[in-house]
DNA sequence: CGGCATCCGGGAAGATACTG
DNA sequence: CAGTATCTTCCCGGATGCCG
């Protein structure tokens, strides 16, 4: 019965030509933007998604992965004989919807009831570098900072006013300094004032090579202010 | 049971800190970001957002109406005595999700399955002009273009490499071409590639002013390249 | 007529259990 | 590990009706 879904139930659509609209149609139903979101740095299995979007169900995930592959956003790969794992990726489409995750926080960020102690992954706490980052700030500043996080490492690069920022494990004497904790605890750092002394101290965050480098590129990303909750209408 | 909340009314959340997650807590549910877009260029009726989003009924958008009002993303406006209408304004917060739909916007228009001949409101067409603006193209051009669409006109100052566009009935003698019809005929001037005469002649739109400039004006706007449907994946 | 509440059917999301 | 199967719950969309 189910099966004659093609005619009457043309697959739910805005049927609206305006861009932002058929991107909520592509990627607008529920997790779909955060499974693009833990992409955004490399492909994932499956398993891996699922620990990183904790609240998601796995039949969810799988819809999500089969409307993202059909969009062509994503796409899985099968690695041949030893390692029978299999892994999705994003198209290089997709790895273009970056900017969409940087509109939205920067926006969120200024939400009244944004509340950054919650939980974050490994791939919201880089993203946020590259949404909070201040160019200015970061002038004439040039460093490699690697961080540790509970399931992948990352390496950033700061340099020309730029960041840049990877996903790779990052070693020792490749880095200026590295940070080894869960991404809570480096957004404490960053965006919380907390001292990365005081973090360390308290066993949450691991610090190795440049104490003082470390801090300064923790201080250039800053969270915007938040928007008054009423604005200023004369009533 | 077992679950958090007292109340039963634990209002879905992804519970993240990121930034892209907070937002789609406010307003990620069906309709809402479209809600916000009807409305980024000034207040609008219960009825103008309805005839503007079809197919949205009349309780979902209550309900999202009542959630953005709760965000802080928008409020209603009661005009005291005579015009006893009520208006549905975005907060100076609210205004600042443009750049959530240009960023979307840019990223879909590449989708290997965007349509752009689907149905366009007023509000969308603009934003396109927002989003597909191309600086280069527009260097050294100086023009003010006015539109009349169905509900409302607009004009449009291109100068200096930027573009302004502010809802206002558009006076021929304030602008320098003046454009009417529906929105998907200005759409199919400037990124369907049809000549201006011949949307004349079929009485599809309507032109006064300085021809020229309108196609001009019209020239700055391109779609990018829509992505490849099956990336380089050897297979 | 505009701005909602209410009821209902279908379908999507969430939780859990189960299978290759 | 990578999903599928099943069940329940909740949301979306349409219709109707109230009320200013």
């Amino acid at each position: 019965m189910q099966l004659q879904k093609a005619t009457d139930t043309a697959k739910r659509s805005y049927n609206d030509a305006c861009g932002a609209a058929h991107a909520l149609d592509l990627a607008g139903e529920r997790w779909a933007l955060l499974v693009i979101r833990e992409l955004i740095f490399g492909p994932k299995r499956f398993s891996d998604l699922r620990a990183d979007l904790p609240g998601i169900s796995a039949n969810v995930l799988t819809q999500r992965l089969e409307g993202l592959e059909a969009a062509g956003v994503l796409l899985r790969r099968r690695f041949p004989p030893p390692a029978a794992t299999q892994v999705y990726e994003l198209t290089p489409w997709g790895y273009e919807a970056e900017p969409i995750f940087v509109a939205l926080g920067r926006w969120a960020a200024r939400s009244p009831a944004h509340d950054p102690t919650l939980p974050l992954s490994a791939v919201s706490l880089m993203l946020s570098f590259r949404t909070m980052f201040d160019a200015t700030r970061a002038d004439g500043f040039k460093a490699r900072v690697g961080f540790r996080l509970p399931r992948d490492g990352f390496v950033a690069r700061a340099a020309k006013g730029r960041l840049r920022i990877r996903r790779e494990e990052p070693r020792e004497a490749d880095v200026d300094a590295l940070l080894a904790g869960p991404p809570p605890a480096v957004a404490a750092a960053a965006y919380g004032g907390v001292p990365l002394d005081q973090l360390e101290t308290d066993g949450l965050l691991g610090l190795t090579g440049d104490r003082a480098l470390a801090a300064r590129f923790l201080s250039l990303f800053l969270l915007p202010p938040k928007a008054v909750a009423a604005p200023g209408v004369a009533d």
